[in-house]
DNA sequence: TGAATTGTTATCGT
DNA sequence: AACGATAACAATTC
């Protein structure tokens, strides 16, 4: 579950502890998380110095000292932890990274959906990853471009990492609420300043979740106060905290998806 | 027990 | 044929 605004609050703080830091040691046991294969994980980082850690959609990437990369993608349930904390024991550890200061990091994740990628070329590896929704790139008229010429609906379209990379089920349905928009509305029937409101809503939605460090759910993320402050996910039956309209639970494209029925009326669409 | 979750891939429909 | 929607899948928790 972690979307872009998790994942960009777990790098900003492993940064500290990993830039600089030479991998001595790697280890995994989960043989289909690492692509190519753990061996050609471990063999491309070990020995290697992480020089930085940044995101690109929802991937962790490490750069590495002689040119590779490592991308690291927590899907559902992946999380990092450290070794050395006197907690309790974190479990379902998969894999793990020795660091030349002694510490252990470690990469746990119950449903094992995670994914490890060792490249020596990250553009071939994040060739289909669309626009940064944070980044320069990330103009109306981008968006209009995406949206204008296709009839998708407006939250399977966002949903595609090909199209925005970043967005998952609650940012997805927290920007569609914020612009007004009713997630089964067809892409390319939007006027003008409804595309200019959706670009506002996602980054706007963005930006806040990253300033409150994401949304913290079951285990699976922990840490961020996002929770608090989102308008319709998760607050199926709540009143709308715009209208009082009680927030409905519908079902797009094979996920949960909550709607202000009133505030993202449909327009006779569909 | 069934529902939920991500993102990819295969398949179905128009 | 091309596009878009839908289903299946991997694996686990509650």
């Amino acid at each position: 579950m972690p979307e872009l605004p998790e994942v960009e609050t777990i790098v900003r703080r492993y940064r500290p502890r990993l830039e600089g830091r030479r991998i001595v040691a790697f280890a995994s046991r989960w043989a289909k998380q690492a692509a190519p294969s753990v061996r050609a994980v471990r063999a491309g980082i070990v020995g290697r110095a992480v020089t930085r850690l940044t995101r690109r959609g929802k991937y962790i990437v490490f750069h590495l000292d002689d040119g590779g990369f490592l991308l690291v993608h927590l899907r559902m349930s992946g999380r990092f932890e450290w070794a050395d904390g006197q907690h309790t024991r974190p479990r379902h550890v998969r894999s793990t990274w020795d660091l030349d200061d002694g510490n252990r990091l470690l990469f746990c994740d119950s449903r094992k959906f995670g994914r490890l990628v060792y490249t020596r070329d990250l553009a071939a590896a994040t060739a289909d990853l669309g626009v940064e929704p944070l980044g320069r790139g990330f103009t109306v008229a981008r968006l209009n471009r995406e949206l204008d010429g296709r009839a998708r609906q407006l939250k399977p379209l966002l949903l595609d990492q090909s199209v925005i990379a970043g967005l998952g089920n609650i940012y997805t349905d927290e920007s569609l609420f914020r612009a007004g928009l009713h997630p089964l509305r067809r892409s390319n029937r939007l006027g003008e300043a409804q595309v200019a409101a959706l670009h506002e809503a996602i980054r706007h939605v963005l930006r806040k979740a990253i300033r409150y460090c994401g949304t913290s759910f079951d285990r699976a993320y922990l840490g961020g106060s996002m929770q608090k402050r989102l308008m319709v996910y998760g607050r199926a039956g709540e009143p709308c905290r715009v209208c009082g309209t009680p927030i409905v639970s519908i079902r797009v494209a094979q996920r949960g998806t909550h709607v202000c029925p009133k505030c993202q009326a449909l327009d006779g669409e569909l």
